[in-house]
DNA sequence: ACCTGAACACCGTTCAAGT
DNA sequence: ACCTGAACACCGTTCAAGT
């Protein structure tokens, strides 16, 4: 490890803040431990960047800009499901950045951008005001649940079929009935949780549909009133 | 303050972290702020509890504990809409208990016990084992994601207006048009984001009904390969 | 301009000791 | 059995000082 490399930057900081958290947790994300790998002093770190919260709004703006936004050209269901399925893959690369986004009170432009890309295509697409409300309250919760889900998982989908039997076996005779059912039908058999992702996200872009002003119901009425 | 009032218990120290998280949030639940609390020395509680971690763990089961589940007898749309508001209720009086989500491994008897009684209604309800697991992930999905959401909004729903203006008032002229016309027309009016909750719910529900071995979509057409 | 050393007020947790 | 005091190895952050 060289004793300095390039001059400390806000931008380094922030690459070096996301590898450790990636690498160990959020809970080894310390000033010191940042400094030391930045080859650097602790307080050299506080040059570049007023306090630890700061730093952690700065990750939280990274994490969020790479998400992919809505595709303009596309249609905006397409367009959606990609913004959707990317905005999940980055979530799950940094499972930390969920958690801090609780804390975040004020969005950065980055993340301002992005909401009005989305909103962008909602109402581009035809969906009203209220319309565009709803469903973009809707698609992020289920982006964002479902990322806590699977973050929360105490195994990798890989290892989903050892562990349900282990914990089947560790369970009192005739106790969780349903769970244990669940368990022996469907994770035995190479269920992966993830695979619920597709599932959920297909139900809620429908559901998406259904309040679109131009959308009827299965006898034809309208879904949504005018 | 008295001195000492009834002695250290397990529930007592978990009790007291509840109020302490709700009242300071996360970051001010530490070991030796709860022994103040309790009326102790910080050593004490440890002759109650491992360490942090496990009171933590206590925590989250605490939390889920107050989580309604389904009523046995009712229809399942009734039954799942009734421990979904339950959870979001719950959580939404306690912000604090979603991010430890992400840290806990093992759940406990008492999320255990919720499982099983949530994926009992479905399965009595007579969905398949598969669209079981479909519907309970997307369930969760939604209202940990909403939930997540609401904890993060800079402001109260009261507020928003006010909120919505001054952002507005601070972004530069033509910046994010979506999200000014978002804030004119929608939040001025006395949007409030937890109305998006019953909204999203109910289709929600729709979709995991559109999962039953029995529906069939507009054609007449059953949704659901069997 | 950029980095540092020493210090302060905190953490969680150990261990041996008190009652 | 239950609680304590002192100590250890950590935190984030201040401030005055170095180059």
């Amino acid at each position: 490890m060289p004793a300095r490399r390039a001059p400390l930057t806000r931008e380094r900081a922030v690459q070096a803040a996301t590898a450790l958290a990636d690498e160990h947790g959020l809970a080894a994300l310390t000033m010191r431990a940042l400094a030391e790998r930045l080859g650097v002093r602790p307080m050299a770190v506080y040059h570049h960047v007023p306090h630890k919260d700061a730093l952690l709004g700065l990750l939280v703006e990274e994490v969020l800009g790479q998400v992919a936004p809505p595709p303009p050209g596309a249609p905006w269901r397409e367009a959606l499901g990609t913004r959707c399925r990317s905005a999940r893959e980055v979530l799950r690369a940094h499972p930390w950045a969920l958690v801090l986004l609780e804390s975040r009170r004020t969005p950065g432009p980055t993340s301002l951008e992005h909401h009005d890309a989305v909103l962008g295509t909602l109402l581009g697409a035809g969906f009203d005001v209220p319309a565009a409300g709803h469903a973009y309250a809707l698609l992020d919760a289920f982006v964002y649940g479902f990322v806590l889900q699977e973050s929360t998982l105490p195994f990798d989908d890989a290892h989903a079929p050892e562990v349900a039997d282990e914990i089947v076996a560790a369970v009192p005779e005739g106790a969780y009935p349903h769970l244990v059912r669940f368990a022996r039908e469907r994770v035995r058999e190479g269920y992966a949780f993830g695979d619920e992702f597709e599932v959920g996200l297909r139900l809620v872009l429908d559901a998406v549909a259904s309040l679109h002003p131009g959308a009827t119901d299965r006898a034809g009425r309208r879904t949504v009133d005018a």
